[in-house]
DNA sequence: TTGAAAGCGCTACCAC
DNA sequence: GTGGTAGCGCTTTCAA
């Protein structure tokens, strides 16, 4: 490893110097710099942030907690944070917390040990005494939190809006399929279509389901036909659901969207592919992460003014398998 | 901050007995311990990585470098990896490459700047000298190499059952598509499936693709039926196109798998919810990222013996794009 | 404008 | 068994 003393040896400097020279700071001759630049392209040197971390107290390391990257939200949203802080300099450390607060502890942990100067993370337990006691900048992604910055999709909106659509497109006996009961955007969503079905002059009846994988979507999206075969109108819990029960729908010989309209939630790349295509509320999720890292960035560089939430907008997407009127 | 000064102050003791109770080396007297155990619980103290990656020049961090997380078939390798890496201590810097120089050379950069104590990289520029200067324990994760410890399926066997397949099944005029020619992969499963194509007395074609994305699978899949109308058997390049071949398909009124059968490749989560679900050859992405990491952990700790390579079976799932007999 | 040296938090060597 | 201390590679006073 070739380090800041061999620079200096090179350059016949002293290794405060090279310092000086590398940070960009300080007084430095010009012919000086100059001796040190050919010493650093020489040795090939570049400095080790290990040591730079140890003595500023903090690194250029971001830690980024997801619930799991398998599920295809979180991809986007990932990406979006990394873009945007790459762009700044900085790296990623990233865990999946599979929602569960002892991997979710154990990885805020390794965070701090690391002198990550900042955390994003997508969870559901905000209010534990480990985020409270945590003295680095935080903000929650895809989740709100009236402690913390946030950047969020507002899903009691996006609720809403999907049951107000079903409605307007005539359906007439809708069911709606209730998320996972621990996860705050799931609930939100819900709770957003209870309200606009409750308002209206519909009858709806609700499946609750306690996943959101590819594993058992399936499984809901038979559950959810035989139990309410009659259904012409389905608000899926997220697309992944969405996309099964279009699946089951065309399997059972179902016609979409005249005997029976889907929509689902998020917007993933692939609800575009399904057949028919899947109409469905967008959440902008790689927006929403190069938000979150923006916000992140700017908190540390405690930057004056800075939002405390960001509210991204939702939006009706149609695809096939709503109606056209 | 807590230091280890503070919890030996607390303790009463040396930092130099509190080391030695931390990292359960040297001798320790029972009442010591319990003492430093106590004040470290009372101080709720954890230790600096940093500081012990300075000194022994070695962190508990490893670099993951991926072309992109956002498709679908890299989170299932990156969740793989996640899991028996964080299983044995380890955690997870992460970088998209994008198939870009540049950005690779950057992440392994900083993965050696932040004293990463191992690699793993899915990339097609093995060959390029970082690589060869880079003094770290690296696996190649779904690239094969002559130089490199590496996790891979065989994709030329892949091409091959894809070809033999849709063969076997009666397909009589069948269409290639050939993925991007910069991706390794890509170009093993086209070439399995020309060798195989070649050998048996079918008339197929090939359309030349240079993209794997969702943005661009709709445009793949609408000119190979523009170009090929009349074509019975389609081997698609990887499983986002084949199921953008399905939907188009079924757009266009045909039927699956009577008037044209459809073969993917990956077997993504995604591909189980098709209509009608797509055949496929199946590379174990989840198992391919686990094996990766132990092989990785397994150099690190210079288990004797390692295996310098692991090939992973691929194996043809039959869902319903694909005839039965 | 430059260099010497302290110190970031930790581990490991050497004394006792 | 335990403590003192050098030193990991770097940045930043402070003096010169």
């Amino acid at each position: 490893m070739v380090t800041i003393k061999d620079v200096a040896r090179e350059a016949g400097v002293s290794v405060a110097t090279v310092s000086r020279v590398l940070n960009d700071n300080g007084y430095v001759g010009a012919d000086t710099r100059k001796k040190v630049m050919e010493a650093i392209a020489e040795l090939n040197y570049s400095p080790n942030e290990v040591a730079r971390s140890l003595y500023k107290r903090e690194s250029r390391l971001i830690g980024l907690l997801l619930p799991d990257i398998t599920n295809p939200f979180f991809p986007q949203l990932a990406r979006g944070v990394e873009d945007e802080l790459s762009q700044a300099g900085y790296r990623l450390l990233l865990g999946n917390s599979d929602e569960n607060i002892q991997k979710e502890l154990e990885y805020i942990q390794t965070f701090v040990q690391n002198n990550v100067v900042g955390i994003i993370t997508a969870t559901n337990h905000v209010d534990y005494k480990i985020y409270e006691a945590l003295d680095l900048p935080l903000v929650l992604l895809d989740r709100a939190s009236e402690n913390y910055p946030a950047v969020y999709a507002d899903g009691r909106e996006g609720g809403r809006l999907a049951a107000k659509t079903l409605i307007e497109k005539g359906a007439e006996r809708i069911t709606l399929v209730k998320g996972p009961a621990n996860i705050k955007p799931a609930q939100d969503r819900f709770q957003g279509a209870i309200e606009e079905l409750s308002r209206a002059d519909v009858d709806f009846s609700v499946l609750s389901t306690t996943s959101y994988s590819f594993e058992e979507a399936q499984g809901w999206a038979e559950e959810l036909f035989d139990k309410f075969s009659d259904t012409d109108g389905i608000i899926a819990s997220n697309d992944i659901v969405g996309i099964a029960i279009v699946h089951e729908a065309m399997e059972r010989g179902k016609r979409i969207p005249e005997d029976v309209q889907i929509i689902g939630y998020d917007d993933i790349p692939q609800s575009r592919l399904s057949y028919p295509t899947l109409s469905t509320i967008r959440q902008p999720a790689y927006e929403m992460g190069r938000e979150a890292a923006k916000l992140l960035i700017r908190t540390i560089k405690k930057e004056p003014g800075v939002e405390q939430t960001i509210q991204m907008p939702v939006e009706l997407v149609e695809r096939k398998t709503t109606r056209k009127e």
